[in-house]
DNA sequence: AGAGCCATTGTTTTT
DNA sequence: CAATGGCTCT
């Protein structure tokens, strides 16, 4: 390949950051300037220019699906395939460090990783076990505490005291917590991190050996990183060159711990910086590009930059004000109608909305339209419950010890061992400082239980032992699918009535074909393949991969949108409580966080951006009022549109519209009617010919509006709004 | 062991 | 409003 064909397609910018000089980087990358083809011209110039050997080059990036994505565009940019070349997401590749130094990273060979679900349940019997109320001590929140402890890097004993009782607790609840998983030989997300991390502090002699392998590291969206992770690209870059990646206006995940300081921080730890802007936008018309940096020039603290496009200004930003939800649904899937006759696929459509609870309004006007749509978020295929039963029967077979998986399964399907055995396990385990599996053995051995509950314990582990033996030379597949037989767990959902057992079953089908697709694909000749099937079932938790083929409209939470684009934006639900959220809105560094996500959401939009908002919503089961968000309030009015029902379009909006910012919610009712000049969903009507009537639904604006109305005498009728000289009734 | 009842609790999500 | 979870009753 020739290397002008590398650089050739960027602009200059670009290129800079494709071809800087051997020196630590970092690229300010605005919404859809490029980035991720930086990155990968990037590479490929260090391997085509600059001759360094994939070996040589370590990229993170933060999903799975942004390491795949930068795989497959090296691959297809390259030519080849590139095996020594270590692209992978934080979690994966410290995963891939603690398989090889297991030992000195103080782990058990076949340690497994556990997801946030079993997290929550080891925590939550911890409490139980420690005796303390659940309510008081909610596991949620200690799972929060904990994984915050670790994000910072601090383990139990490095907390410091501050006297407070509460905090006391906390701390021994970690400290039992943090026993029981090395006991059992399980790892946490954030244990991935803070164990490499470790690494590096007690074994310099590999650190080393890592810092001169890896002379590039390349790290995508750098805004995310959080404390441990920055301290550990740092160690790991000392002796190479590190390009980081990231735009601080983007940074949407601060309440995970993500520290958008970390890009500030570079420039005094990785002197001397280059700073590189990529600031001219590919995907936006000049109106949202407008909109959104108008939006974001509200936010403080910022590196500062500004998107600038080629395109042309395009179309204005629509806003619709809805009567409620269910209307402003209805407006939305109406507008996707339109556009679809006029050609445009369904998946080139997208409704972002802050909270996933907004959905189903939304799917709901889609049914009723025949529309096809996706709704992107929700359980993930490796977290459904028939799944996980099935993975912690695997997990028991690769490690006796995991008392996760032993808690999980020893009862499912049941077999007669109830609450009274359990907690007599647990005790032993307790006591005795062992695994739930040992002192389950223990107990057989010392013949220290009930003859019944001895015989239903003891079958287990035959079980778990038999499954093993067996299966000693069978693949994969073949040893998933025998475990699902013999322990009658695929009987057990099958039994189960309804459809609910159907799919399940269906699922667990799923499972055993993708171990097939996992033998076939990956060879991990580190570890078993067992260990290495488990570990990308709990690190990517099944990528809700989209069809290509098929044509959805494309639902999901302004998180997920992160990193998308789509050419027709729906921006749902911009009100005051909502978006920004409640719970965001009076801490102003929270506020901001809400702004970026806003920002993010606007930047998603290539041709045409409308946002949405209801008068009245219903939410948790009662009617609300909401304001309209700030966000709207912040755009220039020049690249707004109202749309509305009327004959008319636009009376300019937001401007200087005094808010009445005292709480008089109930005074925006009648702000509704006044917006449809009587033509409100419900109104009742008079017509000259026809009589009295009520509004029942509408189509179409400007001056194709029709109204439909049900009138007493001749029932429901299309009346072009703009000659049906209707007026208000009472 | 499983159905059914009451109470609680509702952001965002990847790994 | 619903989904979830614990608890009780059969």
């Amino acid at each position: 390949m020739e290397i002008a064909s590398l650089i050739d397609p960027l602009n200059d910018a670009q290129r800079k950051a494709v071809t800087a000089p051997l020196e630590n980087v970092l690229v300010l990358a605005g919404a859809g300037s490029g980035k991720t083809r930086v990155l990968t011209h990037r590479i490929a110039w260090l391997l085509k220019s600059e001759n360094y050997s994939p070996f040589n080059i370590l990229a993170v990036t933060f999903t799975n699906k942004a390491a795949n994505e930068m795989r497959g565009r090296l691959e297809s940019l390259l030519g080849f395939s590139t095996q020594n070349l270590w692209v992978g997401t934080f979690h994966g590749i410290a995963h891939r460090l603690l398989r090889i130094h297991w030992q000195e990273a103080n782990l058990s060979e076949n340690f497994q990783i556990m997801d946030s679900d079993d997290q929550y349940r080891t925590i939550r019997r911890i409490v139980i076990a420690m005796g303390l109320d659940e309510k008081q001590w909610s596991p949620k929140k200690i799972q929060w505490f904990i994984n915050h402890k670790k994000d910072g890097g601090l383990r139990p004993d490095q907390i410091k005291d501050n006297g407070d009782l509460h905090q006391r607790t906390l701390v021994r609840i970690y400290q039992q917590y943090e026993e029981i998983c090395q006991r059992s030989g399980l790892v946490d997300f954030a244990e991935l991190m803070l164990r490499a991390h470790e690494l590096w502090q007690t074994r310099p002699d590999i650190l080393l050996h890592y810092q001169e392998r890896f002379k590039h590291i390349l790290v995508d969206e750098f805004q995310d990183t959080n404390a441990i992770q920055y301290s550990w690209i740092t160690a790991m870059s000392k002796k190479g060159c590190l390009m980081a990646v990231g735009d601080d206006d983007q940074s949407i995940y601060g309440w995970r711990g993500a520290e958008i300081e970390n890009m500030k921080k570079l420039e005094k730890d990785f002197a001397p910086l280059k700073i590189i802007r990529l600031e001219q936008n590919y995907r936006s018309t000049g109106n949202i590009l407008k909109g959104a940096n108008t939006l974001i020039a509200n936010n403080t603290d910022r590196l500062g930059k500004n998107l600038w496009t080629d395109d042309s200004e395009g179309e204005l930003i629509s806003l619709y004000a809805a009567f409620n939800e269910i209307d402003e649904a209805r407006f939305i899937v109406d507008k996707i109608r339109e556009a679809y006759r006029e050609n445009i696929s369904y998946k080139d459509c997208a409704i972002l909305y802050r909270s996933n609870a907004q959905s189903r309004v939304l799917e709901e006007a889609l049914i009723q339209a025949g529309i096809p749509y996706r709704i992107y978020g929700g359980l993930r295929f490796f977290e459904r419950a028939e799944i996980k039963d099935a993975l912690c029967y695997l997990r028991l077979v690769a490690n006796r010890d995991d008392d996760s998986a032993f808690e999980r399964v020893i009862n499912m399907p049941t077999r007669g061992i109830g609450d009274q055995t359990l907690s007599t396990l647990r005790n032993t385990a307790k006591e005795q400082k062992i695994s739930l599996w040992q002192s389950a053995n223990l107990l057989i051995q010392n013949q220290q239980l009930s003859s019944r509950a001895l015989n239903a314990v003891q079958q287990f582990c035959d079980l778990i032992n038999t499954i093993q033996k067996e299966t000693r030379n069978l693949s994969l597949s073949e040893l998933t699918e025998h475990t699902l037989r013999v322990s009658r767990l695929l009987d057990h959902y099958q039994n189960e009535k309804g459809e609910k057992g159907q799919t399940r079953v269906e699922n667990l089908q799923e499972l055993i074909s993708a171990t097939k697709q996992f033998q076939d694909e990956s060879g991990n000749p580190e570890i078993s393949p067992l260990s290495s099937f488990l570990a990308t079932a709990a690190l990517e938790a099944g990528e809700t991969q989209s069809e290509f083929s098929s044509d959805y409209v494309q639902l999901m939470t302004l998180h997920s949108a992160k990193g998308l684009e789509f050419p027709f934006v729906f921006l749902a639900g911009l009100e005051e409580g909502l978006f920004p959220h409640q719970l965001s809105m009076e801490d102003p560094q929270k506020l901001m966080e809400e702004r970026r996500l806003c920002y993010v959401g606007m930047t998603r939009a290539m041709k045409k951006l409308t946002i949405t908002y209801a008068e009245t919503r219903r939410l948790y089961g009662n009617e609300t009022y909401h304001r309209p968000s700030r966000f709207i309030r912040e755009l220039p009015t020049e690249v707004l549109e109202e749309v509305r029902l009327r004959t008319q379009i636009s009376r300019p909006v937001y401007n200087a519209q005094p808010k009445n910012t005292q709480n008089n919610n109930i005074s925006r009712i009648p702000d509704s009617s006044h917006n449809e000049s009587g033509l409100q969903l419900g109104q009742r009507v008079n017509h000259p010919t026809f009589g009295e009537g009520i509004v029942l639904n509408y189509e179409g604006q400007g001056a194709s509006a029709r109204v439909q109305v049900k009138f007493g005498s001749t029932g429901a009728k299309w009346l072009v709004a703009a000659y049906a000289k209707l007026e208000p009734a009472t």
